[in-house]
RNA sequence: GCGGUCAUAGCUCAGUUGGUUAGAGCACAAGAUUGUGAAUCUUGGGGUCGCGGGUUCGAGUCCCGUUGGCCGCCCCA
């Protein structure tokens, strides 16, 4: 038993688990590529004051927080987004647009565990900046559908709710309610799922009873699943600000229908993520069992650049979480078994075949060929058995007879076939096995 | 921060009303086996029974505390 222990909440990567992390990352950093996103990272600690800017001064007791010794008062990123906002409004001006970015990075927030959820996770991150209509929300939204697509996932495995906070402010505006009020409102919505009709005492709280129109009015907005109706429940009002948002609904939606996405998305007007800074559009992504908590979640964040120091710069993005998400692939089947077999395993007889074997190992690896080989001595039995165990496809028999008869015998651990090559030519005969020639 | 539950080998788990030196399977390693495939057999390494205290002639077992895991609440950027 060790005597120290990983700090709760972390997370260790045995070359099995690395694997398996890797395969994540590899495609989603294939699919940003294929989207046309750059990758960036920047610094694991930052000032704590980034964090206090964006969220308030008690979201320092979920980061991993302290003093250095320079006196300053830092944290672990618990995040991508202030940290993307502040390089991204530095260099405003001199960004080619559109700023299309990603990251894969490393998070830390100072937590109580649970399923999906620890101290540190990673997450891919992907942000639009500098783009105010709904031309960017088509691109985030149907990257982050790719994202969960790469893997094999489909539309039966999970799906993006899509709701609008704009859409929500114009319409309580139009029942006559003031901002304050509409904020309330919309907290109100944001717990309804979990409370019930409990989710409206903190509106009461502050702005007395809750009128039963109002309520069955938010409530009817709860049930819209689709862009017709909600074009009938919000066209007839006669707001010249919801005829707008319409437009930008029905562009948003025209595009992904038209990218095949349509199964992907259900209208929700449930979703209103209790973040304050979202401004348009937001949307997050759950399985369809509904037996985890959310794979991915993002929005608009139009006032955001500006508050932390930058020009103003409209934003929009999401971020997809590796915890939650590879639960989801394991529970489809869809996390691979993934075998680091070597191309080629070399079976050597001894000493001397050794230093024959290495000319032509070296040569290989240098051409790009995985090989492996024992370190040891080891019993010719004994050493196909390893050759076989670790899924090469082929072993290069190095023995006494051959190196005496100047040739190398390739053996196709598949076919269980042999052939026998002049020394000298086992790099170019290898070389033609995996070209297929 | 709160509640429930659990903790024996790398993994999955046995371990009698408290009783000798704590076991099995898998995995790992060596050999049978110095020229051909995941088999078989033999052998081996690996444990402060999470940690600390208490009760007892005696604790893996009972009691208290603590740390950690899992599940849920709060929160979830």
């Amino acid at each position: 038993m060790a005597t120290f222990q990983t700090l709760p909440g972390f997370r260790e990567f045995y070359p099995e688990d690395f694997a398996r992390r890797n395969h994540i990352f590899r495609l989603w950093r294939q699919t940003a590529n294929v989207f046309g996103f750059a990758e960036y990272d920047a610094p694991v600690l930052e000032p704590l004051e980034l964090y206090k800017a964006k969220s308030g001064d008690e979201i320092e007791a979920q980061l991993f927080s302290f003093t250095d010794k320079g006196g300053r008062e830092v944290a672990l990123r618990p995040e991508m987004t202030p940290t993307v906002c502040r390089l991204v409004g530095a260099r405003a001006n001199a960004l080619k647009r559109p700023i299309k970015w990603f990251s894969i990075a490393e998070f830390f927030r100072y937590e109580r565990m649970q399923k999906g959820r620890g101290r540190c996770f990673s997450q891919f991150n992907a942000d639009i900046f500098g783009e105010p209509g709904p031309e960017a929300e088509i691109e985030l939204i149907s990257l982050l559908i790719q994202c969960l697509c790469a893997f094999g996932l489909t539309d039966q495995d999970f799906y993006v709710r899509l709701s609008d906070r704009n859409l929500w402010f114009y319409y309580l505006e139009a029942l006559g309610l003031d901002e304050a009020r509409s904020r309330g409102i919309l907290g109100a919505v944001d717990k309804l799922e979990k409370l019930g009709d409990d989710a409206f005492k903190d509106y009461e709280a502050a702005f007395g009873p809750m009128d039963p129109v109002l309520k069955a009015k938010v409530l009817a907005l709860l049930e819209i699943k689709s862009l017709a109706a909600l074009e009938q429940a919000l066209g007839s009002i006669g707001s010249d600000k919801l005829t707008a948002r319409l437009t930008d609904w029905r562009k948003l939606l025209g595009a992904l229908d038209a990218m095949g996405l349509s199964p992907f998305v259900s209208v929700d007007l449930g979703v209103v993520r209790g973040l304050a800074y979202y401004t348009g559009f937001v949307f997050e992504a759950f399985d369809r069992k509904g037996e985890l908590r959310a794979l991915a979640g993002g929005g608009r964040y139009d006032d955001l650049v500006q508050k932390l120091g930058g020009p103003a710069l409209p934003a929009v993005g999401f971020a997809i979480g590796d915890m939650t998400f590879a639960l989801l692939l394991e529970q489809r089947g869809l996390m691979p078994a993934i075998v680091q077999a070597p191309d080629v395993y070399c079976v050597i007889g001894g000493e001397k075949e050794r230093l024959a074997a290495f000319a032509d190992i070296h040569a290989l690896r240098a051409a790009g060929f995985r090989v492996d080989y024992p370190l040891r001595e080891l019993a010719f039995g004994k050493q196909f058995k390893v050759a076989a165990e670790t899924g090469a496809k082929l072993a290069l028999i190095y023995g006494a007879d051959e190196i005496a008869k100047g040739v190398v015998k390739i053996r196709d651990l598949t076919q269980r076939t042999e052939v026998e090559v002049p020394r000298g030519q086992a790099v170019a005969s290898v070389r033609d096995f995996f070209t297929g020639a």
